[in-house]
DNA sequence: TCCTTATATATAAGTATCATATATATAATA
DNA sequence: TATTATATATATGATACTTATATATAAGGA
């Protein structure tokens, strides 16, 4: 598992990138997702996932679209123009925070 | 400048392992250098790396001495030996969950 | 048939981590 | 002499999660 200090700050991107990749997904469907692309490693909790879900469309980002399998309830959600303008300036900031980090993190002098 | 969302839960990490590399440093000296090895895209605040070391302090994996350059007070910190073993657990854990998050984040299907 | 597990969403309360604001004081530079 | 740099410290506040709790349907095994 992943330390989840690290997560922090991440579960919006990650979020945002897998409606982008994936066109439309349900809150469920994202934490299967995610933790297969992971291999385990991240496993996102409920409690943190449908609050960032409800601000991303509160922001604009997403879209909903209940949908009834039998008798249960499944939001889809989709990203907008705006949400998606948002996910690739959220990609390329972790990249460049990682990239950063690195510099700081690899050196190893005698 | 580095989203500060994502710097959570770096910053013990960057503290051990600047003192790993550079043998005994103090306070002020550390958001220097971070600074610098950052090419200023990272700047630690007061607020937050004090209380860190004193925490690390208090967990034992750093020393203090303090030392006077004329009046004024200068407090370096060395790691303890465990202090180096959690630099190397940290550092370790920040790339393998650089490379977990990147296996969610870069894909991207037709 | 009953029990457990998986599916599915949701909110409230608690915790950790960091930023901002404030305080204090010395040394160097313009 | 005034400003900037050096140097440490704490209190308060914001944010982003985790944990706990609630509710309900569907599927699978004993």
């Amino acid at each position: 598992m992943i330390a989840n200090d690290l997560l922090k700050g991440t579960l919006r991107t990650i979020v945002l990138k897998l409606l982008a990749d994936n066109g439309r997904m349900y809150g469920y469907e994202i934490t299967k997702r995610v933790e297969e692309l992971s291999t385990g490693k991240i496993k996102l909790t409920f409690g943190a996932l449908y609050p960032v879900l409800h601000k991303l469309e509160a922001d604009g980002h997403i879209t909903t679209e209940a949908e009834y399998i039998g008798k249960r309830v499944r939001k889809y959600y989709t990203l907008t123009e705006t949400g998606r303008t948002r996910t690739e300036q959220k990609v390329d900031e972790f990249f460049d925070f990682v990239n950063t980090l690195t510099y700081v993190l690899k050196p190893t002098p005698a």
